[in-house]
DNA sequence: CGCCCATTTGAGAGTAATCAAGTTTTGTGG
DNA sequence: CCACAAAACTTGATTACTCTCAAATGGGCG
């Protein structure tokens, strides 16, 4: 079932605002929502690429495993972002695995009825680019916060990023577990919380999920 | 001038080797070959993008820069591959700036051409969708890599990529400087210096640019 | 209440960066 | 072809950072 809001959100999204009305139509079936349990995944590495995805709730967690267990997650969705687009271009397998960290409704939609469109319609095409480009400038991002910026520094540019324009003192909740916070900028749990620990003589107050900033200017002043 | 050789390139790269020969014709103008020394750039961060590139000798480093002086290796391409396919889509900017680390010379193919052929066929878009595919595997295996790798372990994959499918003993030698391998590797040259000088105990031999593995398995055995 | 899980905290070890010399290689002009 | 300067590379000592293992602590929920 698709409500109103889950038609803003399809609206808002990148891959599909720009999509008329009929493709649209084409490439969205109502039974085609899947609904996740926190925990639940969605697909699992090398799994056959059938589908990209759409969050129209919760938030999803995209990672790669290797043989002894370790895990490194590589981007976290949330609601309106799509993902998986990649794999059905090349292996048509997915290159890592989809794991709901919320409970979640997402909106398949199926690859065939995509490269139908985009063989029918250059604009879905150049949508599906758009897309894929952003994701990649993200990756880019990544590689290039890890490579250069200690752990502290990427927690500060997580809650830079986070506070967004707001300034002066801000209070905000965390949008996922700490552990997962973590994992998502390279470190560990532990790393992690002395890290935000060690924040508190900037004026970080951390109580559970909430972080207090004294002073948002203080962490952009921290912050190469 | 494209020679004989820059067409088999052409010919065997993965954007266009799909392309029929009247697209190719269209997107492709011998007045658009440029050479670059060594050092040369290309383009830096936040150029204008105006065209995508095919190496068709030589190596080019793509890297984003911070305000302080650090340098994040993104990737560094080699002949007959296409980079910056992604900012024609987006800000209609370069993310990173691009750097010839041998001479090179590159076919620049410009976005306007490259957009009209999309516009008017579907294969096109799909090889270029294929392409951008691609570059983000090789992006999310980066990040997995310097997730949850060692700066060692890097370099044994590093060192196995280039040994490919040989077996038993085998020579062979560094594509590029060494400083250049360490900071594609996410590490200090220093650092690589180190790692490598430590490999010879399991049979790994360096003198110059050349690398002598006394025994490829015993790298695998060690490599996860 | 009691268990499970996330989080915190501590101690110690390991990994990589930094700073500082050397050494080797490379490229260039004489 | 040699000399020399610049760049690349190596090595050593020290410091910074992060991980691992281990043991609390705390909260949420049946």
């Amino acid at each position: 079932m698709l409500t109103k809001d889950d038609w803003r959100t399809i609206r808002s999204c990148l891959l599909l605002r720009s999509m008329e009305e009929e493709d649209l139509l084409a490439l969205i079936d109502e039974r085609m929502v899947l609904s996740l349990e926190r925990g639940e995944q969605l697909f699992g590495q090398d799994d056959p690429a059938r589908a990209l995805f759409l969050i129209l709730e919760g938030r999803m967690k995209l990672s790669r495993l290797d043989a002894d267990g370790g895990e490194a997650v590589v981007h976290i969705f949330a609601k309106a972002e799509t993902f998986a687009e990649a794999a059905m271009f090349l292996d048509k397998k997915y290159p890592m695995s989809a794991v709901a960290v919320t409970p979640a409704r997402v909106l398949a939609i199926a690859s065939t009825a995509l490269r139908a469109r985009i063989a029918a319609k250059p604009d879905v095409a150049f949508a599906m680019l758009a897309s894929m480009s952003s994701h990649l400038k993200a990756l880019v991002n990544q590689i290039e916060t890890m490579t250069l910026l200690t752990g502290e520094e990427r927690i500060i540019r997580f809650l830079i990023d986070l506070i967004g324009n707001r300034s002066g003192a801000v209070t905000l909740t965390l949008p996922y577990e700490k552990t997962l916070i973590a994992k998502r900028l390279g470190m560990r749990p532990e790393t992690f919380s002395r890290s935000l620990a060690r924040l508190r003589v900037i004026g970080v107050e951390i109580k559970g999920a909430t972080v207090a900033v004294t002073d948002v200017q203080s962490l952009r002043d921290r912050h190469r």
